[in-house]
DNA sequence: ACGATTGGCTATTGACAATAGCCAAAAGGC
DNA sequence: GCCTTTTGGCTATTGTCAATAGCCAATCGT
């Protein structure tokens, strides 16, 4: 029996992939085996069951999504900043329809990488928002409208919400240019506070 | 051997319940079977199987949110009837986070009901942004972009994206005001274009 | 070279969906 | 009130999958 030379690494690389063409629950872990050529319960040396295989490949996940987003908006600020954002949010989501779901989810506070990616996550958001110097609770509130219409849109577009033709690009562009607004007004009202 | 009674609106009704307490995927024939009293191959002569009755369970959780969303609306207009949607519809998802996701996806073409259902949300929705007198297009990218802050919010609220303990009511209200400060500012710039 | 460790494997269990086919309970004609 | 038909339960079975136990060969350390 030649062995496969597989380790954990290879196998969340094969379900990372799994996932992207199938969607979260297309990854069993009979095809996964079928993949690198071995049978399930070998998998079984290298990762600890089907639920953390899945909680490996969220975390893979973000650290794919987190390094995407930091390059597609180093050396941009302000709106600038948000709409680079914004776009390789949407990007990547539609790149990974599979895997984006996994992005979103709290990370589990016993897996130090998971809440690590997690981190990078919001810090990548907080970055594009430096700009508006909001003071610290504000920041919260803005990051989450952010990711709110973001994901919003995004969830909508991936589930096939949108049923009708028109231009989804355009409603895209317009929602982005109405957050930048909203959350450039919320910063200049914090600045000017009641007149 | 007694009958127990069932017709395929009991068990979709019972299939309901289970989602609400259980999530999507904890809904399982042999459990729904064990909680009607029955033995799961029984089910069969009521619904088509587990993808049809998890079908059957999203139009009717559609059809109650679109319920629930049109009577909250009822009598409001302008801001009040958007501010009154957000919170009826933020409302139901976290009463029913379990099917909430079910009311999102696309309908089935060849499901009427389905269709229906849809399209009752649509209006509804449409019917809060009337008072904007948008034009057709407008309307269209108006819808997406509340839907999508709407969506987006509980759908990281929902998921437990939100790490930190700031008020997740204010940021929520936030984001409510800014929408319809946003889309109130499109139906503005239509009426008057460019100057 | 040789012993320990590692990484495959087969066999098995248990949950589940789904189908086939049986049989009794309700429903309807007369 | 029978008798037939339809209906709604059931058991038995198949096939998929996760997971565990336990075997044995390939590789590694010395």
């Amino acid at each position: 029996m030649p062995r496969a030379g597989l380790d954990r690494e290879a196998v969340v690389r094969e379900a990372v992939d799994a996932v992207d063409e199938l969607g979260a629950d297309g990854l069993t872990l009979a095809l996964l085996a079928s993949r690198l050529g071995v049978k399930a319960p070998s998998l079984y040396k290298h990762v600890e069951g089907l639920d953390h295989l899945r909680a490996s490949v969220g975390v893979a996940s973000k650290r794919e999504l987190a390094t995407h987003l930091e390059r597609a908006t180093v050396g941009h600020a302000g709106a600038d900043a948000i709409r680079a954002l914004a776009d390789a949010y949407r990007a990547w989501a539609k790149d990974h329809p599979g895997r984006y779901p996994m992005t979103v989810v709290a990370p589990a506070a016993d897996d130090a990488a998971d809440v690590a990616e997690s981190e990078r996550l919001y810090r990548v958001v907080a970055g594009a928002l430096r700009a508006l110097r909001l003071e610290e609770d504000a920041e919260v509130d803005a990051i989450r409208a952010l990711r709110a219409c973001l994901h919003g849109f995004i969830g909508l577009e991936t589930a096939g919400g949108f049923g009708l033709p028109d231009d989804v690009n355009r409603s895209y562009a317009l929602l982005v240019d109405d957050a930048i607004a909203s959350l450039e007004r919320r910063a200049a009202n914090a600045a000017t506070p009641a007149g």
